[in-house]
Parts: C-alpha cells; structure tokens; sequence
DNA sequence: TAGATTGTTAATCGATTAACAATC
DNA sequence: TAGATTGTTAATCGATTAACAATC
C-alpha cells in the first residue's frame, strides 16, 4: 500500500506532505473532523463545500483547511469549493480508513443500545459486529438485528471477526477487568465510555470519552 | 472577579500567563483533560500523581503538563508530585469553573437516559435540572429523580433554572429546529450529540459530539 | 544520602493568520 | 467581465521536546 494520494489528477507531487512519512498528529486530527462534516453535508445532498464553510463547522481557520489539503493535491475549484464527494473519497485515502472495520460493542444497558442502534459509526465504516453483557437477563436479547452475546464468548469473536476496535459502554467499575481481557484477546483499541482510568500496554491505545471536559472547555470561553 | 490564581500559598505571580488575559485555546483545552483525570484518580482515593502519570492518561506530554501548571503558580512537590486535592480545585479556579451549573437534556430515548442517570456531568458540576421530549408517551415518565417534561415547556424553565447549557440527544432531523428554538430561548452552548450540522448565531457555541471521529483518528495510527 | 520529580531554559517544529495572485 | 474562492507565501505565535539544576 502506497502513501501516495492525489496523484491521479495532475500528477503533482504534493509539497508538504512527504509519502511514506506519518502524517502529524494535528492534521490527521482536523481531516477527521474534515470528514465528519463532509459525511453530513453529503447526507443533506450538498455537493459542493467552499473552505469557508468547513471552517464554520469545524471551528478550524478556513486557511488552515486549504492547506492541510492543498498538501495533499489541488482538490478545490477557484470560485466555486471542493466537490463533496471526492473530497470525503480523497480523506478516506489520506487517512487508510477507506474499508470496512469490525467493532465490538461491550454493555447492552442504555448507552450501549444508543450505539449500537445509531448510524454515527455506521457512517463512518465502523460495523458494530457483536454485542456483549455480563447480564444472563439480557444475554439472546435483540438490539436491532445483533443478539447480546454473554462476555465469556468474546475471544472466539474477536478472533473470528478480525476486531481490533472495542467499544466500552459498561460501568466503571467493570472496565478494567474488561480491558484486561480486550488487551488478552488481540484488541489495540479501546473506545472507553466510562470515566474509569484504564491501564493497558503501549501497544494499546485508549480513548475515553468526556463530554464533560468539553463542556467544560466550552463554557470556559462563554464565562470570560 | 479576578483571573489571579494560585497567589496564594508564595505570592510569586507567574511569569507566562498574564491576568486579565484569556488562556490560549491549547491551555484551556489541556486543563479541562488534566481535570477529568484528576477527578476521577481522586474518585479512586489517589493522594499525588506525577506529571508523567497525567501524561499517560491524557497523551499530553509531561514537560507539557509542568509548564501549563507552572505558568499559574507553584503547584506541585519535587521528588513527590502533585497534590490531587488541591491541583483540582486549583484548575477548577483557572477555568473559573468551580460552581454547579444546570442543564437541560433534550430526549428521553437511550441515549439521553444514559446521560441522565450516569455521573460523567455531575462529576464536574454540571447538573441536568431538566428532560425534555416531544412524545407525549414519554412525558410524565420518571428517569432518575426527574419528569420528563414536554418541549413546549423549554422557555420556562430556561427562564427559571438559568440554564446556559443544552444537551442534545435527539434525532438528527430534529436537532436543528430545536437548537433555534433554544436559541430563542437564551441558551448559548449546545452539545449536540446527533451527527446534524447545527447552524446557530456567531454568539452561540455548537460542539458536536463525533465518537466515530475519534476512533478515526485512533485507527490512522494503528494502521500506519 | 539517594532517588524521584518538579520547574525552567533553550531550541525546534507545527499551527495560525493575513494577504493576495491565480483562476474558476 | 465580475465575483468568489482556491492555493501559496511569509511572518508570527504557540506547542513540543530534551536536558538539567533545584529540591523534596
């Protein structure tokens, strides 16, 4: 597989951004945000988007999203924008993530059937594959068309279905024990929806949800 | 009110951040992270934490992490680290963020009652005083110790509980109507937590919740 | 004392922004 | 043509990192 993108169109190699090399963290951070926003205007039928607009969105400078992108090709259109289409295409390039990828959903209680039942990792090629709980209750029941497996089948899952992705909707108290078992069973990363502090190995990576910190964050700027 | 913190305890007045001045964007956004993390090693009766240890959690460099805290003061311990209990309250001033504010929830599906009964807002004093939902089958219905209460009740008790915060969890077909109207109704910051691409005011903050953005981001580096 | 960790410096790198020519 | 918006430059600012003395 090749790092090289955007050189279909005008053969011009890209100035900034070296092929083969990892992209920084902060542009692969905003292209996924870029996404996002392109995924939901392509929903609501909107084929163009001016860098303005994305801008808005995303509340990063509209100049900092040319050139994040400029280095990659020249994607745009002078006086009209970007086509939303190809450019949702070209970042999925860019970042890999153009394929399918498996994920794993642990808790069937309010949160995890919010998940499970929503399309926002859907739209992105996330596929929730299985549903786990520890709760024999709730073990055969249906979430939309997955049943609730019981935890102690989640290593034949995560084997067979190829998962590395984990998504944690359990409670805090659990998730430890849990992440212990992910990290066994070959999983590299853990989506944590409880506030719990997870200890994992390097090759680990852990995101935890907070909502809270950004609401934090966000009324910080709306007190000063 | 003054932005002076941590004078305190030696009187030295820091020398990179100024009072009277508002944090850089990067500040605010890594002290809300450090607090989530100290919050809840205090939840796990955690006495002192070092920066590294903060580093591990929040992926946030430690060197990083001492100069952000130095800029306010003299906070921690040599040889020994930080003392929880009081870098929290220490943060919580520096983001003026030390009182309880209210919030409303929008939608009394799974997903709102996952936020209404989970503890991720109130540990950082933010308290949900209100649920709204537009089904007339739901209104009525206790979640926790709260009624739900329909959306044509949403200007009162705005009014009434000085509620500066929304939280949306409400389907995407729904979200932008509802956000005018909440607008309407005084509300400046809303967290939006369907995949709309909310439009709003300048002098109103949007942030949208993006899970799948996240893992995005996880999964460029896993897989490069 | 020995070990650990902070607070701080200095050097480098990436992000941000304004400005504007190019061009659709 | 006129208006809009990209692609790119240059200048500034903030983030990142290694290194290490200070000190608990």
């Amino acid at each position: 597989m090749s790092y090289t993108v955007g050189s279909g169109a005008d053969g011009v190699p890209p100035g900034v951004e070296k092929p083969g090399e990892k992209l920084a963290l902060g542009v692969a951070a905003r292209l996924s945000r870029y996404l996002q926003v392109l995924i939901q205007a392509r929903k609501m039928g909107k084929e163009t988007i001016s860098s303005q607009e994305l801008a808005d969105y995303t509340h990063v400078n509209s100049t900092q999203i040319r050139r994040d992108l400029s280095g990659f090709g020249k994607f745009g259109k002078r006086g009209v924008g970007y086509n939303v289409e190809s450019l949702v295409d070209q970042i999925r390039k860019i970042l890999h993530t153009s394929g399918q990828h498996n994920i794993a959903l642990f808790g069937a209680g309010h949160l995890g059937t919010a998940i499970a039942t929503s399309d926002i990792f859907a739209d992105h090629g996330f596929r929730v594959v299985a549903v786990f709980d520890v709760d024999r209750e709730k073990v055969g029941e249906h979430i939309g068309p997955l049943e609730v497996r019981h935890n102690s089948q989640l290593r034949d899952v995560i084997d067979e279905e190829d998962i590395v992705v984990a998504v944690l909707a359990v409670p805090s108290a659990a998730a430890q024990r849990l992440a212990e078992e992910l990290v066994d069973a070959g999983v590299k990363i853990i989506f944590n929806y409880s506030d719990a502090l997870l200890q994992v190995p390097p090759e680990v990576t852990v995101h935890t949800s907070s909502p809270a910190v950004d609401l934090l964050y966000a009324l910080y700027f709306y007190l000063t």
